[in-house]
DNA sequence: TTTTAATCAGATAAAAATATCTGATTTAAC
DNA sequence: GTTAAATCAGATATTTTTATCTGATTAAAA
């Protein structure tokens, strides 16, 4: 189903992103976040408490609740939410899922990989969600 | 628990690999390939009969029957693999979940994302598992 | 202080992926 | 021809992931 992250971490991006969008307001409803990304509102619960928890976003109780960004957009990196929901695996564990592989005598898909996968935690350890909201903003709208 | 390939596509990619490194034998039997890459008998007859029937691999039934390339190992390519077990979703789908997004109004992402996995496809479609048969057979072997 | 609307936490359910079992079929060797 | 050893095919079981439910807690507003 999921390309590489999983689906929890997928709309825990969406999410993310969707709450940097709506910049200027107090608090968002996990309702309101999930009637916008068309998912439903127990799942992103669920998901919205992990980064709460990992300190990503943060959450305000009761009547008028709902979550918030807990930094500056420009302080939360794309990689913190991967690595706060899905962990460290896809950048370290044998892309052949041979176990334990020290890469002593490395395969040849190993070095191919191992730049693409570097690439990849580069790409999303240096891209701060403040770049991507506006475009994600229109992403959402046009699900509507 | 798979990076990025099923486990399935993973142990896919295993077993042609070793039936690569075993040439000059006729076949070899999907229980000799389950004890070199410890796996269960019956999961890794399963993806040989899928590769049986996608024409990357061939069995020979009864006894003293097994598996064995279909083709000169020059001629099997990394991809090959992967689009019969896994398909082509990971080349196609949004990296962020999203459902049909055209890519009109990009997010950041998707360049970025958009090259690597290109060249993922390209390295799978450039490489053949004759390239890598003996580095994978000492992987199989540093197993034991 | 009571009501109401929200998060929170943990249990549970459903779906998908992974793994195993069973019996039929095929073919080599006796 | 019979037996034995292997694949084949489909059903079933297990595990993991994804999704939902329920009730408690919190805090704003009446
Ligand atoms: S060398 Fe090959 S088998 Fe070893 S970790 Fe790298 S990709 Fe996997
Ligand atoms: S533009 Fe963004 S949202 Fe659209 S497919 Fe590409 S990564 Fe996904």
């Amino acid at each position: 189903m999921a390309i590489i992250f999983s689906r929890k971490c997928e709309l825990g991006i969406q999410a993310v992103l969707y709450l940097a969008s709506a910049e200027g307001r107090e608090v968002i409803s996990s309702e309101e976040i999930a009637n916008e990304l068309k998912i439903p509102k127990e799942f992103i619960s669920k998901i919205l408490q992990e980064l709460t928890s990992s300190g990503i976003i943060s959450s305000k109780k009761g009547k008028m609740g709902g979550f918030s960004l807990a930094k500056n957009p420009n302080k939360i990196h794309l990689i913190d939410i991967v690595l706060a929901i899905d962990g460290a695996d896809i950048f370290s564990k044998c892309v052949l899922g041979f176990p334990n592989c020290s890469s002593e005598t490395p395969c040849p898909m190993h070095a191919t990989w191992s730049q693409l996968i570097d690439e990849t935690f580069k790409m999303l350890s240096e891209e701060t969600i403040d770049n991507y909201k506006n475009k994600v903003l229109r992403k959402i709208e046009s699900l509507k």
